[in-house]
DNA sequence: TATGCTTGTAATATTTATATTACCTTTTAT
DNA sequence: ATAAAAGGTAATATAAATATTACAAGCATA
């Protein structure tokens, strides 16, 4: 029987210093020894340096930023890697880049829902169970979005409008590609903030009636009278797909 | 007309009172209403009494610290409780965080930050009340509510007549929703302006009349023999589940 | 460091929803 | 049948949500 094998080492890394504060002491409850650090180079120092059995890594960190650090880290050791993001478009990146980030979170994370992440990881590491953050959202494999007259491909962050390739920024094709999703379901620009700009996005609500109107420039025949993006007033907005 | 509407209150409670000024200041400003505490007793009080529409709690308080404060409120009122942190000792952050903390943020903060996040908190909250439960991704059970002849899509805000889809503004939508939520429940016009005005409404009983036709106007084969929401006479209105 | 592109902000204009009012119609009770 | 009560309607006023615009700030790139 396999007895305990020692002390765990978890290595959480984080800018933001309450939020390793909480990671430290929760998981330091659980038994697990914890190290951190504060951004990316210093991380992947740290990783090859002390080999932690599991590295808790926040996506947006100063000096380097977590996919290129998960990306090195990955290629020189297997570590067990749980990505933190704040928002749901990261998590793309995540699976969709093959850096072979092996699960994720989205902040804020319950405390409690965290460690168990952690434990289960852990656990399928030791049991040499293959596992893979797909696991989550198989349906994230639908680089392919189409509704109506338009089709977005997640993968070229390329959208066409009846045929025609349009050129949308970043945001705007999150915008977009977040409505698609789930055509006919009126959105509200709180939800688009959270999930689009991030929960820790604390700015203007106009803001989401600007890019809208920035996409609606770009994809709509006439921008009076939308036909794809359209407005459900006093609630949000949503992607017609009656047609 | 008046305009003590809807002037949020702003709960402030920090024993430095230079801290409490600046917020004062700064909060008035912004044209809420703020009242203040010094210490965790005063603050549990003035929470239950006066039930301000969002709390800024600092961490460290006499008497009675923030952490037992958040959990005390948490526990006979739903209302956003904004954590302050001094940027030492953090760890006892995770235990506002469980005990139900809406956000926190840690000092020394900028001003403009900390009003953004109260704006933020509070639109939270108001969204949640104007459209219930619409995109909470919590309970779908009452998404589709489906009526004889009449189908309501809560997410798509859309609603069906003998298949066909009619438009509704927001009023309307909830007016007709909450009738058919209890089909074949008589309505009172009272109660109408209380579920879907709101409490602290105070207008025109006319005005539901008024909501009610337009409905009818959309859904009824004949507006002056309405078969869907009926009228019953010196009661209020009905949704007729006999066919 | 200059340049162009993206994004956010704030002020203003526009559109749409909603409330209110006055008056009309129907029902009810006597 | 008639008055009183209840409900319906349409026109108009008001309020609220959204759209638009111009500009500034940030960022990356050359």
């Amino acid at each position: 029987m396999e007895e305990e094998r020692d002390v765990k080492t978890i290595l959480i890394v984080d800018d933001e210093e309450p939020i390793r504060n909480i990671l430290i002491h929760n998981l330091g409850k659980e038994g697990y020894n914890v190290i951190e650090a504060s951004d990316g180079m210093t991380a992947v120092d740290m990783a090859l340096e002390q080999k932690p059995d599991l590295i808790l890594l926040d996506i947006m960190l100063p000096k380097l930023d977590g996919l290129s650090v998960c990306k090195r880290i990955k290629n020189s050791m297997n570590v067990p890697i749980l990505m933190l993001t704040a928002k749901d478009g990261e998590i793309d990146k995540i699976l969709g880049l093959e850096l072979g980030a092996d699960d994720y979170i989205t902040k804020p994370f319950s405390v409690r829902e965290l460690v168990a992440r952690v434990k289960a990881n852990l656990r399928k590491v030791e049991a040499n169970i293959n596992i893979s953050g797909a696991d989550k959202g198989e349906e994230k494999k639908d680089a392919k979005i189409v509704v109506g007259e338009l089709e977005l491909d997640s993968e070229k962050f390329e959208v066409k409008v009846r045929g025609e390739i349009i050129d949308l920024t970043l945001r705007e094709f999150e915008v977009l590609k977040f409505l698609a999703t789930q055509p006919g379901q009126v959105v509200t620009r709180e939800t688009l903030l959270e999930k689009v700009w991030g929960y820790e996005y604390y700015g203007d609500i106009r803001t989401v009636d600007v890019t809208v109107r920035r996409i609606r420039e770009k994809i709509e025949k006439d921008t009076s009278t939308p036909q794809i993006l359209v407005t459900k007033r006093g609630v949000g907005y949503y992607i017609d797909d009656a047609n």
